[in-house]
DNA sequence: ATATAGTCTACTATTTCAGTAGTGTATAGG
DNA sequence: CCTATACACTACTGAAATAGTAGACTATAT
C-alpha cells in the first residue's frame, strides 16, 4: 500500500504552480529550485498532467507552465491518476485492462479490495487543489507542524 | 497507489485458513492448491503472519497453520501491515522509520498525505476476518458478482 | 540572432517484487 | 527407531517499475 515518490512530486509541483502562476507561466527551472526535484523528471511528469489537461504550457523565454483549469476543479485525485495512472489496489480489477483473474468468481476479496479502492478514489476527489492552496496560506501566518 | 500481490495473497491465504483450521492445521501444499499461490512464496509469508502473531504453526505430518487469535481479532489491517510493512502513502511520514524529508515544515502535502493515511488504515481496521468469511459463507448459496 | 524553455526519445541505475532452490529441523505414525 | 511430511531459514534469480540522466529538437520573447 505504497503512493510513490512520482504522485507526491505531482502534487508538490501542481501546488508550487497554483501558488506562483499570477505572476505569469511557472518554470520547471522554478519548480525544481523551490520543490528540489530533478528539472529532466519534472519535464517528463509535465507531460503527462498536461496530457490530462492540467495544465498548459508556453514555449520559448518566459515561458512555463500555467494551470489549465481553476484551481477549485482539480482534484488531487485527477493530479495523482495523472502521474500514477489509475488507482488500483489490486490489479486483477483494473477496468482499464479489463486484466481480470480468473479466481474472480470465488473470491471474496475482490469485493473487498474494489470497495477499498472506492474509498480510496472518494477521499482524493474530495479535495481539490485550492483546498490545498488555502491551507498552505493558512500555514504561512500560524505555527507549521 | 498499488496494492502489491503479497497483501492479496495474505488475505486469501488468512481466509483459506480460516475457513479450513476446523479440520486441523492448514497446509500451505492445501492453500497453495486451493488458491493458485506458489508453495514456497507462501512460505515467506506465513513467516511474516507468524511474525505477527496472526497465526501459529504447527511442524511435522499433519501439521500446517492455525489462526494465532479469533478471526473477529484479526482486521485485514492487521494482515496487509503484517504481509506488506506499515500501510504508508507517503514515505517521509513513516513512523517506524523516522526518515522524515527536509521539506517537512514548509510542504502542507505531508499533512494530506498523512490524513490519507489515517483513512486508508481506518478502513482496512473497520473489518475483520471473520467479517470476510460470512461474506464468503453468503457467496456460497447467493449468485457471484 | 540568440538565449530561453518546453518536447521528445532513448538510455541507465536502483529497487522491489515474485518466485525458486536447497538445506535443515521437528514430529506423527508405523 | 525410521521415515515421510511439513515448517524454518538462507540465498539466489528474473522481471518489472521507478527515479533519474543525456542529448537533440522546436518554439518564441527580446
Amino acid at each position: 500500500m505504497r503512493m510513490t515518490t512520482r504522485g507526491r512530486y505531482a502534487l508538490r509541483a501542481m501546488l508550487e504552480t497554483a501558488q506562483c502562476e499570477k505572476d505569469g507561466p511557472v518554470s520547471l527551472k522554478h519548480i525544481s529550485d523551490t520543490q528540489d526535484i530533478s528539472k529532466k523528471y519534472l519535464g517528463k511528469l509535465f507531460d503527462r498532467l498536461k496530457n490530462a489537461g492540467l495544465v498548459i504550457s508556453i514555449r520559448g523565454p518566459k515561458g512555463g507552465y500555467l494551470l489549465g483549469k481553476e484551481p477549485d476543479s482539480i482534484s488531487i485525485g485527477a493530479i495523482i491518476r495523472a502521474a500514477e495512472g489509475p488507482i488500483t489496489t489490486v490489479r486483477c480489477v483494473e477496468k482499464s485492462t479489463n486484466k481480470r483473474c480468473s479466481r474472480l468468481k470465488k473470491c471474496v476479496c475482490h469485493l473487498y479490495w474494489e470497495k477499498l479502492e472506492k474509498h480510496i478514489s472518494d477521499f482524493l476527489d474530495s479535495s481539490s487543489l485550492l483546498d490545498l492552496c488555502k491551507g498552505a496560506k493558512d500555514k504561512k501566518t500560524s505555527r507549521p507542524i
